[in-house]
Formats: C-alpha cells, sequence, structure tokens
DNA sequence: TATCACATTAAAATAATTCTAATCTTGACA
DNA sequence: TGTCAAGATTAGAATTATTTTAATGTGATA
C-alpha cells in the first residue's frame, strides 16, 4: 500500500475540522449529536431558525436527535457565543447564526425574519444606560406587513 | 326634591366617563370586567404589564375577572390601539399603556422594562421595506445588565 | 322588558420549553 | 487498549403561557 493512504490531509479539507475547532473553541465537547447540528446550522450561510426547525431538519438529514437535545445545544451554543437568539414573536425563540453587527426584518403575518446588514442602520442617538448598568445589546426591529394595495 | 338631584354632572366630574368615553370610542362594549380593567390600566400613568400582573392587580382591587378575560381584554385593547405590545422575552408577553413614540431599557436578569422616551433614541438611517411591504413599527430595544464591578 | 349579539367563565386543550432520572459516550489516564 | 468519571443524551413527564370550548350571563336596542 502506497504510504499516501494514511496520510493526514490538509487541516481544512476534512469536512468536520472547521466544526471541531468549533466546538473546542468553545469549551464543548464534540459529541455526536453536537458536531451534526452545528454543521446544519453553520454550513448553509446564515440562518434564522426555531429548535422545531433544527429538529426537523435534523430528522431530514437522518441525524437522531431528540427535541430536548436541540434546545440543550441552541442555548449552549447561545451561551459559547456561537449564536444570537433574536426576540421578535413573544411565541417562538430563533436563534441566528449571524453573529456580525446586523438587526431585522420581521413579517409580521408570516414570522419570516431576515437581516439587515449593520450599516444599513444607525442609530445615532441613544440614551445613557440607567446607573450601574451596562448596555448588552440594542435590538432594532423593523416589523413589516403587506403594503396596502392602492 | 330637588330638580338638582337628577342633574347630569360635568362630564369630567365623573370618574368613569374618560374610561367609558375611550372603550366607546373604540367601538368596545363597556362591560363590567372591561371598564375595571381599562381603569387599572389607564389611571396609574404609564405601565408595563403581563397579563398575569394585571389579573394579580385586579384581584387586589377586589375586581373578579377571570385570566381568560384578561387575555381577551388585552388582545381586545390592543387591537383597538389602546395599547402597545412589547415583545422583548420570548416566555412573557408585555403591554404598554404608553401609546407615544418611545423605546424601551429591557433589564435582563429582573424582566423589567421601562421607557426611553422617543427623543433620545434616533435611528437615522434605515434600509427601505422589501418590495411590496410597509414598515409597521421600529422597535429600539436596549437590554441591559448590571455592570461589571471594577 | 324581551331579545340577541356579544362577553365572561371554568375547565380543557395546546404549544413551546424545561426538568427528571436513567442510560450512554467522550476523553483522560493507567 | 481498558476503565472510569464527568458530562451528554434521551424519553417522557412536568411546567408555563396562552387559547379554545361550550355553557351561561349581560348590555343595548326595540
Amino acid at each position: 500500500m502506497s504510504p499516501m493512504r494514511k496520510a493526514k490531509p490538509a487541516p481544512d479539507s476534512r469536512p468536520f475540522s472547521q466544526i471541531l475547532d468549533k466546538l473546542r473553541g468553545a469549551g464543548l465537547r464534540p459529541t455526536r449529536q453536537r458536531m451534526a447540528l452545528a454543521k446544519l446550522l453553520f454550513e448553509g450561510g446564515n440562518r434564522h431558525l426555531t429548535a422545531e426547525m433544527l429538529h426537523a431538519d435534523a430528522q431530514g438529514a437522518n441525524v437522531r436527535v431528540s427535541l430536548a437535545t436541540v434546545y440543550n445545544t441552541l442555548h449552549q451554543f447561545h451561551r459559547a457565543g456561537l449564536l444570537r437568539e433574536i426576540v421578535v414573536d413573544s411565541q417562538r425563540t430563533y436563534f441566528d447564526t449571524n453573529m456580525s453587527d446586523h438587526h431585522h426584518f420581521y413579517y409580521d403575518q408570516s414570522g419570516e425574519l431576515t437581516d439587515i446588514p449593520g450599516d444599513q442602520v444607525e442609530v445615532s442617538i441613544l440614551p445613557p444606560a440607567p446607573e450601574g448598568m451596562a448596555v448588552s445589546s440594542i435590538d432594532v426591529v423593523v416589523r413589516v406587513r403587506p403594503a396596502d394595495a392602492d
């Protein structure tokens, strides 16, 4: 057998290595289900999803994870700074894989959520934080509905 | 009997008349419980409350209303434009009696909510609404937490 | 005052999320 | 490589906020 058969490929060519590093970097043990969920979350561009949606995604990809694990994982990822939690609908919690500075459009009827790049919103005046408090985030949500037909 | 006994007092001197007008103006039948809840809501300055909180308030004021009625009433008032619904916590829905243009501070640990007057926030840049959509509101939530002790 | 549309209610139903207790897995170390 | 403890996963029960249901009550009008 050629010695090449077992040679270690360049780090980034292995499909799981970035995900692995991401988990390790966050101090999370890379378990089967965390790896699978992380792959679904981070390898499809920016996504906004609920626990239910990710769970369905996983089922579709033939990954067997319980809904409880999906909830746990999303919250862990959030605490670890890998995901943003977005509150726009009091009935559902969305998580956003886009960690950069940005805001959101929220479609009232459909419950859909889309990004507004950070540079397209500027909050130019802001009050000082209350005594003894520090601002942890500023969330701008632009709620939209179908324009009235004229 | 003096004819004065039954004379109609000046409109504003009757404690319920403004509330009555408010409900009538919104096309809502002034029932016992709606009147009582409206009084609790609108006669104590600006308030941020949940259905549970208003229900407790009512109990405390010796007004017997079911929690279901509180929910119904809050939503009716909201639809009628008498209340604002604020989404800051995915587990709880707050209603705000302050209808003027303003934003909010949200205290992450306590779940408390306070107003930021409209003139203390200015969103100077905003993207155009997506095709066929109209902006229905712009909500700015400044989340705060206790400042780190130095 | 009779009538009816709309309100209110208690209780059951629903939906999202969290907890529990038992059972696995991972990673470290011998 | 085998063992083990800490931590992860799971099914299912529990919780919480909210909505629905079906029965009963009430305000406004004729």
